[in-house]
DNA sequence: CGCATTTGACCTGCGC
DNA sequence: GCGCAGGTCAAATGCG
């Protein structure tokens, strides 16, 4: 009932308003997977150590036996430096969320991994959880937290201490959307629809929408506060899929793009293997790195811990491979988060290169 | 024609 | 209770 003006292009603008008024940003087109490669690839390193270069170049050892094709560790290395990766599960009781601005990543990481119980202790023998999360404050035990999320399987902290947490670091965490999923979702009344593991890529790049194998629709755009870039929602364009992103940039740093996935596909890229979505990409290098843990099936020197010390397997893992698994793969995501356990998983395990594939998507979801 | 985008309205949760 | 901010809906519109 209203009529549109040509729409594109607006300036966005202050956001302070009251109802989304305006925000509409720049649409960028999409260039290449690589990108999101690279920033899937990179997001643990850049959060575990900042070693990014040497990082980025050790992990792309792993990405090619999962089918990524980053190029150069030097050529991403230009497009894109920053990475993070964190995961605010449904578990978590919707306590990480978003906004979080390029200086602010690594505090808030921390308190989300620190929320999950990934805070030393989780770590590998290498220690590097010491250096990156400080201690924090015990969150509080929360009141009924409907656990539900693949990645929260064993904590269902809560969100109560993350703006404290986050302070550990000396950086207040701003804007960590301690709001738990609003959702108009028509689940059960009275409910809170229970929020879908999530996890964001921090990607240095012009580029506004980055190409990841799917096919996205965008419902919505809303302006943030405190930025003067729009965030736009997307959801999965496969009817019977319910993953969400969301992409914003950075106000503090313009030129990173903050993409955050919600949920897991129930089926494949449409473009795999060229074109394999963030999720899938986060899964596979997951899968890769669980495989090494498992099965160290490659030598030491192509795995990412051993090239980088600070590189955290189980991080990896846990973070990574509860949203794009299915059901069988978060078992196994499960067990990520406990190196022990993963000792006395069966041997009968598929191989890593066919197993991948198997692992990441049942047959029956191929090509959904 | 089918699908994606645009965009104001609406919904929900939270802080004051 | 009110206002704010995040998130979602859905009709209109655009595009291939
Ligand atoms: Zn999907």
């Amino acid at each position: 009932m209203r009529s549109y003006p040509p729409s594109h292009v607006h300036k966005p603008e202050s956001v302070d308003r009251v109802d989304d008024k305006k925000a509409t940003g720049p649409q960028g087109k999409i260039r290449s997977i690589n990108h999101l490669t690279a920033a899937v690839v990179g997001v643990e390193v850049a959060k575990l150590a900042q070693c990014q270069a040497e990082a980025l170049a050790a992990l792309l050892n792993v990405a090619p036996e999962v089918g990524l094709r980053p190029r150069a560790a030097s050529d991403i290395r230009t497009d894109l430096e920053v990475g993070l990766v964190a995961m605010a599960g449904a578990g978590c009781g919707d306590g990480g969320d978003w906004p979080f601005s390029a200086d602010e990543a690594y505090a808030d990481s921390s308190a989300l991994l620190a929320e999950l119980g990934w805070a030393a202790g989780f770590m590998d023998d290498d220690g590097c959880a010491g250096e990156l999360l400080p201690p924090l404050d015990p969150p509080p035990a929360t009141p009924a937290g409907s656990v539900d999320g693949a990645g929260a399987s064993s904590t269902s902290t809560d969100d109560g201490a993350t703006p404290e947490a986050a302070d550990a670091d000396g950086k207040p965490a701003t804007t960590t959307e301690a709001a738990s999923k609003p959702a108009p979702g028509k689940t059960t009344k009275g409910q809170k629809r229970a929020r879908q593991p999530r996890f964001a890529f921090m990607t240095k790049t012009e580029i506004d929408h980055l190409e990841d194998g799917y096919r996205w629709r965008k419902y919505g755009q809303k302006a943030v506060k405190n930025s003067p870039f729009p965030r736009s929602y997307y959801r999965c364009s496969n009817s019977k899929c319910t993953v969400k992103k969301r992409v914003e940039r950075s106000s503090d740093d313009p030129s990173i793009v903050i993409t955050t996935y919600e949920g897991q596909h129930c089926h494949y890229t449409v473009t795999f293997p060229r074109g394999a979505s963030a999720a899938t990409l986060a899964g596979q290098i997951a899968f890769s790195a669980h495989h090494h843990l498992l099965y160290n099936d490659l030598p030491p020197l192509h795995s990412p811990t051993a090239q980088n010390p600070l590189f955290c397997r189980p991080v990896l893992s846990s973070m990574l491979l509860p949203q794009h698994c299915n059901r069988q793969e978060l078992q196994v995501a499960s067990y990520s988060t406990q190196p022990s356990s993963v000792m006395s998983l069966p041997t009968s395990v598929p191989a890593v290169d066919k197993g991948l594939l198997d692992d990441m998507v049942p047959p029956v979801m191929r090509h959904g």
